[in-house]
RNA sequence: GCUGAUGUAGCUCAGCGGUAGAGCACUUCCUUGGUAAGGAAGAGGUCACGGGUUCAAGUCCCGUCAUCAGCUCCA
């Protein structure tokens, strides 16, 4: 049979070849650690004979399906040494994820997992993948599958998972002790897992659903290298490190009180001036692009809401309406009815479009108390949002301009690297979707168009559309390599529809114009907490809260210390100054933990010759200059935002 | 909302039936010191909240709230 390699070139080799064998055949090393190949594009295991003339890629732990084999199996050990551990355990699924795997168990009664329960299991998965047991694939005939989970072993998770297997092949993995019903692959050898953390125990409701019964959950990762263990070990602390919920305590930015409720986040004054600081950026950017600045309230009638389709579709996840002289009101869950009545406010030109209406829109959602966590997941927030109407020949243009924006934004906070675009698109399911089919499909070629004339490398994923509309979302990937999605644009031709938008064209006719719905940051709130993250708290000085502290050697220099703060503060410059009396290094640890970007130290020196002596937050000491030198490095780094 | 864990001083945590502790922060005093924490004294707690068990409850039990890890949901 003839194998054909991703580099294109091909070799002969005898039919029910193996997996490994190809492997050995180019070299041990390769061999080693390969741990699966991709046949024809499908994962197969390494020790299953291939028959046929096949494209094939070797895969080791360093590839996608790679690390998906190896956790799999590694689920499959971790099952057998809770097998040991429990007896009369029962499995539901277990499979690999982004980062490791978990598998889901029924414990025999009486028996609870706790964290504390993990290195003892550990040392048992370790103390049996050193057995060397080999994973054996078995194809079983369905009846024959039933019989074994149901009557046999009694494990009605397994059962029910092979009820919805009928008609297709059935297999086994086998290792040592424990057999699972498993479609694979798998590693050929449990030998090569080598490290392994067990991360979390949690409960889990078996396939998701709240009405069944509750499993427990244990969350691991396994490594084929003590490298790889220690650098996801260190990853996860220094994410730890990062948390903007600690920042945000250390740095007082912002504050969560049950007083006021979970979910409602007060800003602190260091925390209002990072806000206020991107705000205005924001604000002066889009302003620059032509874009007309709103305030709307924060509540509203709820006829608009009816109006907009958002209280039927929504209503679990807004706040309960408020009864005032017999008339509903609402908590805004989103901006846009109410910027469409701001365009419906006069008759509209053609000559008036695009009209891009923002506004920094606070919005009320009733996230589920479960689901709250710091700044990313909050019950009110503020919204980077804007309303563009334009014509449908305007449309492409438009979208463009708003990428373009959303791109300089990323750009601005230091988050322009591996940019991911993400088209969403509407899927079979055409009740979940509002307005007419043809308008859609017309949405989706213009977003589909505009991304390839802005040559964006984007994926497609249907099913991810909003209710109204397709929509272009962004991804990006912080200072440690984490995602997040932020930007969002929605083409929506249901919403003018709806709230009968119109304008008058050339011809003097009256035309519906195309709305855009677009938020390059997303929430306010939740970019602050990715903003704290990415910079771990070490904001770029355009940012940052203090941007410099004076910091005097004794009280001699109090007076010329108090003179810097002022010069400084006239131009603008965000100062304070630590006139206590403790030594210079006092100080400067202090400035230094508080992360302000510079520290201006002022001796008997620096006043006699009329300089200071500086400290830049995370180099250390950067030698004597003048204030008037300092003053240009710092209104560079402020007209920059650097 | 569901499951589990946690809730003790501003922060980080110890105490786990017998009169509330430490470090840091804070206040006052001493110290005026040159690039990451000088010294002393002081103040600060309905031990999340509400019930219960007990001669006695941060400590054991039940409920509520909040936080955390998940699940579910997500415009």
């Amino acid at each position: 049979m003839k194998i054909t390699f991703p580099d294109g070139h091909t070799r002969e080799y005898p039919d029910n070849t193996t997996g490994l064998d190809i492997a050995k055949s180019i070299s041990e090393g390769l061999a080693r650690n390969s741990v699966g190949i991709l046949l024809n594009g499908e994962v197969y295991d390494l020790m299953r004979p291939i028959s046929g003339d096949a494209t094939i890629k070797i895969l080791t732990f360093d590839d996608e399906e790679g690390k998906e084999i190896y956790w799999h199996s590694s689920a499959h050990l971790m099952a057998e040494a809770l097998q040991q551990l429990y007896p009369g355990i029962k499995f539901g699924i277990g499979p690999a994820i982004e980062t490791g795997f978990y598998y889901d168990v029924d414990l025999p009664d009486g028996i609870k997992l706790t964290t504390e329960d993990l290195p003892a299991i550990e040392a048992k998965m370790l103390e049996l993948a050193k057995k060397n047991s080999e994973f054996v694939r078995e194809v079983v005939p369905w009846e024959e599958a039933i019989k074994h989970w149901r009557d046999e072993v009694g494990d009605e998770y397994k059962a029910e998972l092979l009820e919805g297997f009928k008609g297709e092949e059935i297999s086994f993995y086998r290792h040592n002790t424990f057999t699972d019903l498993c479609r694979g692959a798998h590693l050929p050898n449990t030998s090569s897992i080598k490290f392994v953390k067990l991360l979390s125990v949690a409960g889990a409701y078996w396939r998701g659903d709240s009405s069944r019964n509750m499993m427990t959950r244990i969350y691991g990762v396994t490594f084929p290298k003590k490298k790889m263990l220690d650098d996801f070990i260190v990853m996860r602390e220094e994410a730890e490190k990062r948390d903007h919920r600690k920042l945000g305590r250390e740095l007082d930015l912002f504050m969560i009180t049950p007083a006021v409720g979970g979910g409602l986040p007060l800003w602190l004054p260091n925390g209002t001036i990072m806000r206020r600081v991107i705000e205005d950026f924001m604000r002066k950017e889009q302003i620059k692009r032509g874009y007309f600045e709103v305030i709307t309230p924060h509540i509203g009638n709820i006829n608009l809401y009816k109006t907009s389709g958002h209280y039927p579709y929504y209503s679990s996840s807004q706040f309960p309406p408020m009864t005032v002289e017999n008339e509903e009101y609402m908590m805004k869950p989103m901006n846009c009815p109410h910027h469409h009545q701001i365009y419906l406010n006069k008759p509209r030109s053609y000559r008036e479009l695009p009209l891009r209406l923002f506004e920094l829109g606070t919005v009320y959602r009733y996230e589920q108390s479960g689901e709250l966590s710091g700044l990313t997941r909050v019950r009110g927030f503020t919204q980077d949002d804007a309303h563009i109407y334009c014509t449908v020949e305007q449309l492409k243009d438009e979208v463009k301009g708003v990428v373009d924006i959303i791109h300089y934004f990323f750009k601005t906070f230091g988050m322009s690297d591996s940019v991911q675009t993400r088209l969403s698109f509407r899927d079979e399911s055409a009740d979940k979707y509002g307005g007419d089919v043809e308008l859609w499909l017309k949405a989706q070629k213009e977003i589909t168009e505009a991304a390839d004339e802005l040559g964006l490398n984007y994926f497609i994923e249907e099913g991810e559309a909003a209710f109204y509309g397709p929509k272009i979302d962004f991804i990006v990937k912080d200072a440690i390599g984490r995602k997040w999605q932020l930007g969002t644009v929605q083409v929506d031709y249901v919403m003018p529809e709806r709230f009968n938008l119109e304008y008058t064209g050339a011809d003097n006719m009256a035309h519906r114009p195309v709305c855009i719905h677009r938020a390059p940051l997303g929430s306010l709130e939740r970019f602050m907490a990715i903003l704290i993250e990415h910079y771990a708290g070490n904001f770029p000085f355009w940012i940052a809260p203090i941007q410099v502290s004076v910091l005097p050697i004794s009280d001699g220099q109090a007076e010329y210390a108090l003179s810097i703060k002022q010069e400084l503060e006239n131009l603008g410059f965000r100062v304070d100054i630590d006139l206590r009396s403790e030594k210079i290094n006092r100080k400067i640890a202090e400035s230094e933990q508080k992360k302000k970007p510079f520290a201006l130290i002022v001796g008997q020196k620096e006043m006699e010759n009329k300089t200071v002596s500086v400290r830049e937050h995370t180099k250390g000491d950067i030698g004597v200059k003048t204030l008037e030198e300092m003053i240009a490095i710092f209104t560079d780094l402020n007209t920059n935002r650097k």
